[in-house]
DNA sequence: CATGAATGAGGCTTCATTCAT
DNA sequence: CATGAATGAAGCCTCATTCAT
């Protein structure tokens, strides 16, 4: 059934969240989608092609929003907001799929040829949409065109980095950090006033750079 | 002999170097080291261990570079500058070491707790040097105090992103990317000038945030 | 459907032909057949019930063929022509069934005892086809009665030696040698003038043994 | 130990007179030879690896026993019957390997490609030693040149027919037949004086053949 | 009967760690 | 201390066979 494949796309996700990619053997994620060993192989090749089908669905929402947001007619202060806004709260994406990209973009010594390409197409994806914005507003934007890529990576580097450690590290004496392992507990941090300062203040970070 | 000590944190190094941490086996240091695999035990408990000493090492070495770069009687333009090229170009430091710095920051999942305490002990250093800075330069920075650690962080990762990408690593048709293991080849990227374009464009970026 | 039944059949001729029977699975085989996994299961118990199937009907179709051979009034010389030229052309056989025979008499150790046991009979047959040539022709034989049984498997086994020389094994740089699994191929090579020659040179070769 | 390394390959000898090649598992060589699993790998890269070593020592010894044969001075009537005694009786050879090549010769679609290639080699052997045969003794021997090739090959299978039917195949009421696993039963036969009119009926044939 | 998802036993291989020499 | 053989737990994958629909 579709939706044995399903339940272990799901389980993967939860298992990444837990305890990371690299640390979830096939065994684990059959058995939290209490799936006998073997089955797991009638639905995916193995594990990487699992993350892959995750990674591939999500390019496609990326774009999806990304042109969302392109479409309406903001200013570059709206634009810069609402794009923080979705890539930070997750609005409209499902959190569990970006834990899933934030975990890989740090454990890249264990990817596939196929999930690092994934991480390409996201940069690009990413680039594609501020040259986008940098055609659009470039009367307000004072950066050279050839500088766009640089700019874009730097943003998102920028932004992922606020995400993995406002919502899914914890600060832990045992561990030195671990990544937050409860979905509710992310969620509650993204809906928190704190989460609407720090979207504001990378809003001006971000204007900053670009202005 | 305290030798045989260094020989395996070299040779970790190197093998870090070339196929990163998480793919780097016991077998394999001992090998590159010429030791014998049980020697390794004598030296160290495990791989983590080995792992933690390299970055004890480090942690030293960055608070010196960084006190040294305070002393000095700089502007705020020189000192972003010095600090740049003090990170980027690794200055004084040793480049293999800090090859291993960037691998673990993009392979976290498999870090010991003691690993990860290192990594956070480095953003501590780093928010340190920016405090003072903060506190030095307070009449041309245009930052609140209660933002220095945030600017902290956001520096740090938007340098490590352009190391990372500058240096360590090349796209790759077959495999994504991967990461440089040519020790030589990073030396020269490092010397380039590329690289001298580089920082004064990531100087800008910075004087940008914090003014 | 009993018409699925000989579906089954073949598709296990072609595959045995294509790689062997112990590297062909069940799975294999219903996707050839176009037929589910679970219907295997209709039709016959397991994979090696199937193949005695195959060789159960191959069996009459020999001894029909060696009879014929017998009742005609060759001379000694040409009913071994003949005889060659049956087992060597499958003249009036089906060239797959005859590769699956060749296949599985390479490859003994994962043989059923019940297919094992159709071998030995294939050697009875073959003996039996001997010794009545011996009783029709024995004025021109110059061995003795005890020896037939022994002729008989020699003279087998050299014609098996030939036709997987000939027409079943390649030989290649990377696997060695390998089977022919083109059944194109093999049927030009039994028809090429080349086949001819050979049995000329075999038909000689048991005549001198013969006589 | 160099010793552990003797004994898997003793092991897999024992378990290929026992069970076959393809019907032997890492785990039983292991068991039979009392060592750990995980402590094969220490010799061998896996079960292909350790036949090729089998094979491969089996090569060097067949080539000596050949030129020793054609060094002396014997009749082509002797050198023959010495051929067979060296090929049937084993003498001077290790007849636990001799069943790995009889049983590889039968069993062919599971072999690696450097383990075709070995037999290949031996084939090549082979007909090396009857080209000399034929060189030396050309006067009494009644082949082309041409068909040298064919003969030695016609030979071979003869002799190996012969031996697989006398020594290692039981016919078996339950099995059909089987691989004799008692190598002391299989000497038994060897040294039987069936096995000596065996030779001398091969040997007849042999020269019919070739003169 | 037909289907193909589900199962789990069985095989292979890797590697951190131990330990006798 | 040095060595490297030995271990076995842990992971991966395959495939014959079953069984609910």
């Amino acid at each position: 059934m579709e939706n044995k494949r399903k339940m272990l796309i799901e389980s993967l996700k939860i298992l990444i969240l837990k305890k990371g990619y690299s640390n979830t053997t096939i065994d684990d994620i059959t058995k939290e989608a209490n799936i006998s060993k073997g089955s797991f192989y009638t639905y995916f090749k193995n594990k990487d092609e699992l993350l892959e089908e995750i990674l591939s669905n999500k390019m496609e929402s990326i774009k999806k929003e990304n042109e969302k947001i392109l479409k309406e007619d903001f200013t570059l202060d709206a634009v810069i907001e609402n794009f923080l806004i979705s890539k930070i709260k997750e609005r409209g994406f499902d959190i569990k799929t970006e834990v899933v990209v934030m975990n890989i973009l740090q454990n890249l010594d264990v990817l596939s040829p196929t999930t690092k390409k994934f991480l390409l197409e996201r940069d690009q994806i990413n680039i594609k949409f501020f040259q986008d914005i940098f055609i659009k507003y470039s009367k307000f934007i004072k950066i050279e065109l050839k500088d766009v890529i640089n700019h874009a990576k730097i943003i998102d580097c920028i932004i992922n980095h606020f995400k993995i450690n406002k919502f899914y590290v914890t600060i832990d004496v045992n561990e030195g950090f671990s990544f937050e392992n409860n979905i509710d507990a992310i969620k509650e941090k993204m809906n928190s006033s704190e989460t609407d300062s720090s979207i504001e203040f990378l809003k001006k970070i971000i204007l900053k750079i670009l202005t």
